[in-house]
RNA sequence: CAUUGGUCGACGCC
């Protein structure tokens, strides 16, 4: 059953979806994680209907069943549909949590966001960044930031969260302090620091930082630059004046541009 | 290491 359930997700994974049905409707046996990877796929191709369809007709339900009905409904922005089933699951994980702040967040509901946020249990350290992601969204960086100096702890993904909500904000030496800092705490950098610091570069016209980040990321800390971080680049290149550099540049792109 | 939650570019157009 694991791997027919495998299977579904694959097809899933790579727009099939009906071969994931067919695979679904003929797979000999099927366990809740089967029913609920088929939910998933609905939701994710936009099939709501099916999705809830199915999420009724299941033998049982788990958490895991609500959350992802859940995250459909908040995904496409039916907040109320969410929040009703919200309401209504037997239990609540973090996951279902952060899902139902993360459509506030996303609908510009901060203030609903906060209260939930407030209320709930158990904050791990991807809530606290869903905070930071959210208020930032919204152009409110010092409540982001504000978020990010209370939560007890951060990984990359809250730094780079951060990095990228100054660098978005035309911020750049605030996010280059940030960048700093995250090393210092003894976290490395990876591509998604990099784009973040190549774009506040870019923003803000750090010609140099940038060619010094873009070199420092495959000297330092082996890490490939990406058809991004080339964009990056060439913009902040062209737009100093240096556009022969630019041009070289990009003609030294080691796969085909786009 | 079967299913659910957080972070990423540029340009152009509207």
């Amino acid at each position: 059953v694991i791997s027919w359930t495998t299977m579904v997700r694959a097809y899933s994974d790579h727009g099939q979806i009906d071969e994931a049905i067919q695979l679904f409707q003929h797979m000999p046996e099927r366990n809740v994680v089967s029913w609920n990877a088929m939910i998933l796929t609905f939701a994710q191709h936009g099939c709501l209907k099916e999705a809830l369809q199915l999420f009724e007709t299941m033998p049982a339900r788990d958490v895991a069943s609500w959350n992802i009905i859940l995250a459909a409904y908040a995904e496409q922005g039916h907040l109320k549909a969410a929040r009703l089933l919200f309401s209504l699951m037997p239990q609540r994980d973090v996951i279902s949590w952060t899902s139902m702040i993360t459509a506030y967040c996303k609908e510009g509901c901060l203030e609903v966001a906060l209260e939930l946020f407030q209320d709930m249990p158990n904050k791990d350290v991807i809530v606290w960044t869903t905070m930071i992601v959210g208020y930032a969204l919204w152009g409110c960086l010092q409540e982001a930031l504000y978020f990010f100096q209370q939560m007890p702890q951060r990984d990359l993904t809250s730094w780079n969260a951060v990095i990228t909500a100054y660098a978005q904000h035309g911020h750049g030496r605030a996010a280059l302090k940030m960048f700093r800092q995250m090393q210092l705490e003894g976290i490395s950098p990876d591509e998604i620091s990099f784009c973040s610091m190549l774009s506040a570069c870019s923003h803000d016209g750090l010609k140099n930082e940038g060619c010094h980040f873009f070199t420092l990321m495959s000297s330092n800390h082996s890490l490939t630059p990406s058809l991004e971080h080339y964009s990056c680049l060439i913009d902040l290149l062209g737009r100093g004046g240096q556009v022969d550099d630019a041009e070289a540049l990009l003609n030294n792109i080691p796969f085909d541009p786009d």
